[in-house]
DNA sequence: GATCCGTGGTT
DNA sequence: TAACCAAGGAT
């Protein structure tokens, strides 16, 4: 659910403290409002310098960096973010490719998923919404590769709309700050989703600052394993904090095991086809693991994922 | 709602 | 070192 329609707090045009005077009497503004500037203060001074931040970002360039950014870290994102923007300025320009293109220039981003579900994103936009990345909301939704999370992102960042951007980092601040435990819950729930709305400015401009203000504080400050407390500024506030760190309670996140899955055989395979120029004999991706089973099953998989097309009997390639 | 889907850096 | 973690999405 989108939170633009159903703005749930007020915003007061009480009397502003003076910058950098102490917090006094702490009610006398409305808590968010407090929030609000603490936060957006912090990300003044310490932002990244993140390219798809600049103001020259298009819709398209800040769209790309979400999909990249899904489950793999800034640093590795950068270069490739590079790489794509001066090869792929456009929704248009990707979508006159094949996929198998955007696949190979994936690289080692993981999840190839990913680039398979951008390519379908940027033919739809180029079919559908004439070739621009829709503002749109339920638009945004509706494309490949774009859930609830990227929707929000997308329209709050490319087109500062009033949105709760929710993702690991935003959920993790609001569970240590408004709930006072260390962690969220495994997957987003209605909860969750309550209290960023509760949090979000009333004003979609400074909504749209706030949501990756809080995001970055999450990414530099509150983050998962050592979070440093005497950097954030919302330490004085925060509920976990005031509550002594009290550890995670109850089950442990199961982390996911990787050696010897499915998904490792996958990416060998997919990394034979990668780097390859044109289709692959089957001999070839034979070689990247032992268990015929198996690998056959996840062979399988990448077809039936669209990642991977078979081109005769026994011939392998990237989908043309 | 649980599981699957890559890859590499950090502790 | 094994486990954890990283701007999630689809089924």
């Amino acid at each position: 659910m989108t939170t633009a329609s159903t703005p749930r707090q007020r915003r007061s045009p009480g009397p502003r403290r003076s910058p950098g005077a102490a917090p006094t009497v702490v009610p006398a503004a409305p808590l968010a409002d407090l929030l609000h500037e603490r936060v957006l203060d912090w990300y003044r001074r310490e932002a990244r310098d993140l390219p798809w931040r600049a103001p020259d970002a298009t819709p398209w360039s800040i769209m790309v960096s979400e999909f990249m950014l899904q489950q793999t870290p800034v640093k590795r994102v950068l270069p490739k973010w590079q790489e794509w923007m001066e090869r792929w300025p456009t929704p248009a320009a990707l979508a006159a490719e094949p996929p198998g293109e955007a696949i190979r220039a994936w690289g080692r981003l993981g999840y190839p998923g990913r680039a398979l579900r951008l390519h379908s994103a940027a033919t739809a936009i180029t079919q559908r919404h004439g070739g621009r990345v829709p503002e749109d909301h339920a638009a945004l939704l509706a494309l490949p590769g774009v859930g609830e999370y990227t929707a929000a992102a997308v329209a709050s960042f490319a087109f500062r709309q009033r949105h709760a951007v929710l993702d690991t980092n935003v959920r993790r601040v609001y569970a240590r700050v408004v709930d006072g435990v260390q962690y969220p819950p495994n997957a987003t729930t209605a909860a969750e989703r309550r209290t960023a709305a509760a949090h979000l400015p009333e004003d979609a401009e400074t909504a749209a600052r706030w949501a990756v203000a809080v995001m970055e504080l999450g990414a530099l400050v509150c983050t998962a394993r050592t979070p440093e407390c005497a950097r954030c500024p919302l330490a004085d506030a925060c509920a976990w904090r005031l509550a002594g760190h009290p550890p995670h309670d109850g089950p442990a996140r199961r982390g996911q095991a990787y050696a010897g899955t499915d998904r490792q055989v996958r990416g060998r395979l997919l990394a034979v086809l990668r780097e390859a120029d044109g289709p692959v004999e089957q001999a070839r991706l034979d070689q990247v693991w032992d268990d015929a089973v198996q690998r056959a099953r996840a062979l399988d998989g990448l077809v039936a994922d669209g990642l991977v097309e078979p081109v005769e009997q026994g011939v392998y390639r990237l989908p043309g």
